[in-house]
DNA sequence: CTGAAAGCGCTTACAG
DNA sequence: CTGAAAGCGCTTACAG
């Protein structure tokens, strides 16, 4: 048996023989196959998310299908519809700000109704008995915020683009309960680009904010754009902590004080949760919630006179 | 006939019935799948030119299974193997540095030998009868160049961080054609970060060069965070162009004039080449190779003095 | 026009 | 231990 086994193998090799997937999922009902809804792939977080489930998934000899909702809930549902005829093993979802905005994610409940394993990441805030894995949104922007009050910054304000999203809404409630003081709260966020560029710059200008702490990566490019075109400097005149990947944060002039997410690390555990539930189903209803910590990283936005002598900025 | 037809299409609809695509495909011989494979998707490149792709085929109702090769050659291989049952209708490829560095393609040859309809895309140089998708790589570099020679400057010099990538000697290629005198080219290049650090510095510091042509997003970042470091004014000192995408671009400071690559459409192009391949496979061995055009974007690090006011800076 | 049967390429349970 | 048969969920060609 066992030397018929490598025999069979031998010849296999030889002739460059490989099984048909397709039948060989049809036959076994399963298909080593997952599916990844992102609300946009170019978007180079999720991009991260998606080369972490990757490389997870591959050391599990599974296989990924990508979909992309482009933030719209008509088309989530269409590959929610689609993926309900049951063709992969497990589903992961980072649901669509309509999605969320709408409150309406039977098309998901569904999925999980017919026994789909399921793991919402990144986006969590919905109500729908599955694993969930995210960042810690509100205690991230809690140790920002926290970090230049302890400094002596008294006048902090923050920007967000991502306020209708729930994480928006979490990140916000974190820079308020640092700040705890009513009166010095200021904030500003819109959806809308050109509305959000004319608020900050006002309060740029005529609040003579020390430091500003954005939501997200869109908000946190503009306000390092308006802080050059305001003629504002960083860090002297103004701190800036936001959110960034390291490439761009660093090689930003000058660099900029950003909140690691660690999206790969989102991409391999959001995976494993999925593995996990795929093997062995929840049978009293118990789903687990985990939370990625994210990390205050320090470059040349928030540093301060008094502090020793930063990595010195001309190397040669 | 057509009655029963639509009453089974009401049924299959009230039961929220959708047909296993599983055995449809193995049925049908047709999986209306296509897979992709990118060298690295967290690149925003790739992200960008996958959700043409996406757009495209979710209009013609197929599916496309993503593979991230990593820029791993072994791993390409494996991807390859895995794809030679021919379980997907088509592939797209963006083969790794290390393909091309180790001219080693049998395995693309072997699936395009299959039968299996097959393009590739932005990296393009290699000796396989198939339908390629790429840019102007010589053209777009010589486009930028000569635009600097027309406004009378005079020492440009070139950073490269993939100057081991045939795209990355195309682009070299076409600086070289603009400059012309021999003596006027000045050319540094790594694909080491540090090495190319080194070098930018230098030149940057030594050579006073008057403007600087980068053939990629990182070397792009590196030259516009080194002249910030040397405290060389952009675009007063120095004129710069590289390649971005607009939203990184726009929000520097100042902002960076870009080559567009438009990678969105590369990808629509590009899934239209192999869905004619898969319609109708080629007879003669005759294959298209496309070339997308790119466009110059100027923006504030290419202003001149003597250009009338730039959409002003400063609005509120 | 209709409905039962064959078959896509596998795997696995079972008869011999 | 071995080899033939059943069956995964469909579609399509074909007999009636």
């Amino acid at each position: 048996m066992r030397i018929q086994k490598k025999r069979i193998k031998e010849v296999a090799a030889e002739n460059n023989y490989v099984p048909n997937p397709i039948a060989v999922n049809l036959r076994s009902k399963k298909s080593a196959t997952i599916a990844v809804i992102v609300p946009r792939i170019s978007n180079s977080f999720f991009a991260r998310i998606l080369a972490g489930i990757e490389d997870e998934a591959q050391r599990q000899g599974m296989q990924i299908i990508t979909y992309n909702s482009n933030e719209s809930l008509e088309r989530e549902k269409q590959i929610a519809t689609l993926l309900s005829s049951g063709f992969v093993d497990g589903i992961m979802v980072a649901f669509s700000e309509e999605t969320q905005q709408k409150r309406d994610f039977v098309h998901l409940l569904n999925l999980s109704v017919l026994g789909i394993p399921l793991v919402l990441f990144d986006r969590t805030q919905l109500e729908i008995p599955v694993d969930k894995i995210g960042i810690d949104d509100e205690q991230s922007i809690y140790n920002a915020t926290e970090y230049l009050i302890k400094k002596g910054v008294t006048k902090i304000a923050l920007a967000s683009s991502i306020q209708d999203l729930e994480i928006g809404r979490l990140r916000i409630e974190g820079y308020k309960q640092a700040i705890k003081n009513e009166n010095d709260i200021l904030i500003v966020g819109s959806l809308n680009e050109e509305i959000l560029r004319v608020q900050v710059k006002k309060i740029l200008l005529e609040e003579e904010v020390e430091a500003l702490i954005c939501t997200d990566f869109e908000s946190t490019m503009m306000c390092y754009r308006l802080s050059y075109e305001c003629k504002i400097d960083i860090p002297q005149e103004l701190k800036l902590i936001g959110f960034l990947n390291e490439q761009i944060a660093s090689l930003l002039a000058p660099s900029i004080s950003y909140i690691e997410q660690f999206p790969e690390e989102m991409g391999k555990k959001g995976f494993q949760l999925l593995l996990d539930r795929i093997r062995k189903p929840s049978i009293n209803g118990d789903f687990k919630e985990e939370r990625i910590s994210t990390e205050l990283i320090h470059l040349e936005s928030t540093r301060f006179n008094t502090d020793c002598t930063y990595k010195s900025v001309i190397v040669l």
